[in-house]
DNA sequence: TATGAATGAGTCTTCATTCAT
DNA sequence: CATGAATGAAGACTCATTCAT
């Protein structure tokens, strides 16, 4: 690894909480400067734009979250409890696993309706993937007679993600980690019951 | 009302939609005076600053929410039907009733993490009174054997809110009703069941 | 004469010679501050962009050329008497009455080649204009019988202003006064023997 | 040739048509990389600084001009018919020959007033060296009983050039053809008329 | 000698805010 | 009360230049 892509991955590495939690129009140079130790010259060498950080740095999120719960439905054997790791994951949710500022999906398609559209637009594919991926457990749950046949898999799909969403941004408003305990709790009844 | 008061409400409502869709940051003083015909020092002359228009913005895109609800919620007469109306509404969701850019407690929840404690917190405050209104709701339910006495009020609600909130921010981010109309579907069905 | 267009007119003619010096590219926001004393914001209060300016300035040096010459041909009578006008200024030069600078066609004509197309078009239009005021001197006076019949008038008004910009660039180039004499000499014969 | 004489050659054939369009300033290093495939290191390594790579380009660019002209006049075997080269070059004027941009002195002298004394300095010289050599022909015509004994040379070499330069400027400004060929025909019968 | 990476002063522009009128 | 004009700090971005390798 040349020593550009080095300084590059230490750049999204550093900033990338910075954008989860201030927004990712609200995350300044100036603050990448500051968090980084490198000058703005040097972040302009790495990168063409500020978007092209921004975009990096929602990956990066992206990837960190994708990664936990990955690992952790390895780790699981039917397909019924591999779904059971997001409440499991959103329930036992800790801000060194998981990305600081919570779901870069969900504070994505919050800030940047109109402001920035390419980021919209790659936080809108990552959704439709995420959603697809929990159809393809819930179908190859079906053929293993792990789950009724009479489910419809991305009404369930778009409800898991939606209260996972939900729960996620209900912690970031109101700081209780009860309340999205109790969330997960219904998200594990319903999981538990296809 | 004074004349004051007036311009302070014309002020309020003619902004209140910029902030709901560009974020409490990202609309300028400029985006104020170009949507009210008036000047910045006129908006100055009615407010302490934009932190105060801000607020108040909020609060009028809180209220527009909250009398859409209300106004559907007393048509109806079983508690359950009135926990009906939120899936109901957010189904017909309209950018002509609903406040452009979807539900500001969400917003507000995704924006102002670090940035803007103040209005963090009125979010928080509105999404703990919205959560006790459902609890209220669902106790007078029991009380009137219309839900399970086993019923969990605080969990139930928390549940209800998550997925409304998840289903809000999917179409937000989707740009597709069909997706929240698949999780309202559920969010239905699940009050049906309590 | 409202604040704001003094101001303007202020900016302008403070900047104006700067811009016909350092050239309209090479001109700083931080040299128009300097210049006029006046804060960045204020510039920006008052003009959209530093092009504004810059065309603003373009269109004051050059009020200032016209008016110069203009002024010398009203004194004058005869057709031929006032085309000498244009010798005879560009003979006596001096920095107090023309633009300092020299000539802002010629200077915009040589700098925004590339950089600045609607600038460059404004001078080629300014141009044009002049070119077009000579050959109507010329026409005139033809018809009083002043000049020969046989004088192509475009031909004719071109040349004046070739040697015209071209001895105003000699000069700017060499700095030296006598150079500028000897070409306006034989412009002189020229003109007389038109 | 040393390896590094060639690069430098390298660096200035390729940058000297950008420094002739773009103006010295107005060349960016980027720009200079872009073109010639270099890094920065490497045109820092083979000259001092910007200015020394402007300056060489600069005479580059006088050497393409005095080339043409030159060849031109050695097939010519009268006085009068080396000067009538002039003319005749600009108003063949092709981009492929003639230095992209224009006549390097005309622009250096318009853009380097202020901001670039040595450029200037250069300009001016070679500006001399020209007229001088134009009176030297001047003088060998009157010798050789071409011209008539009462010439005033040097008023006659600034003249030619005035026209030339002044012709060069408009044609750059309007990017009219006829433009040039007018003015190109009012030189050749001063010249033949001498 | 050539490279790639870093620098920091500089560019233009927008921001929320103030205040005399 | 409202206005128009001014402020200066902060915004993203580019520049010529340096230096270890």
């Amino acid at each position: 690894m040349s020593k550009a892509d080095k300084t590059k991955e230490f750049i999204i590495e550093r900033t990338a909480s910075i954008f989860n939690t201030k927004g990712y129009a609200g995350t300044s140079l100036n603050d990448m400067t500051e968090v980084t130790g490198l000058t703005k010259g040097s972040i302009y060498g790495n990168f063409k734009n500020k978007e092209e950080v921004t975009l990096e740095a929602f990956k990066f999120n992206l990837g960190i979250m994708s990664c936990l719960f990955s690992t952790e439905m390895e780790k699981r054997k039917t397909y019924r409890e591999k779904l059971l790791a997001y409440p499991f994951i959103a329930n036992n949710y800790s801000e060194t696993t998981f990305p600081k500022g919570g779901c870069p999906i969900l504070n994505t398609a919050v800030e940047s309706d109109d402001t920035h559209p390419i980021l919209k637009q790659q936080a809108a594919l990552a959704f439709i993937r995420w959603k697809d991926k929990i159809i393809d457990l819930l179908n190859k749950g079906i053929e293993a007679k792990e789950f009724s046949e009479k489910l419809q898999p991305e009404q369930v799909a778009l409800t898991i993600l939606a209260v996972l969403e939900g729960g996620i941004m209900i912690r970031k408003l109101t700081d209780n980690q009860e309340y999205i305990e109790k969330i997960m709790n219904t998200l594990r009844c319903y999981i538990e019951g296809l």
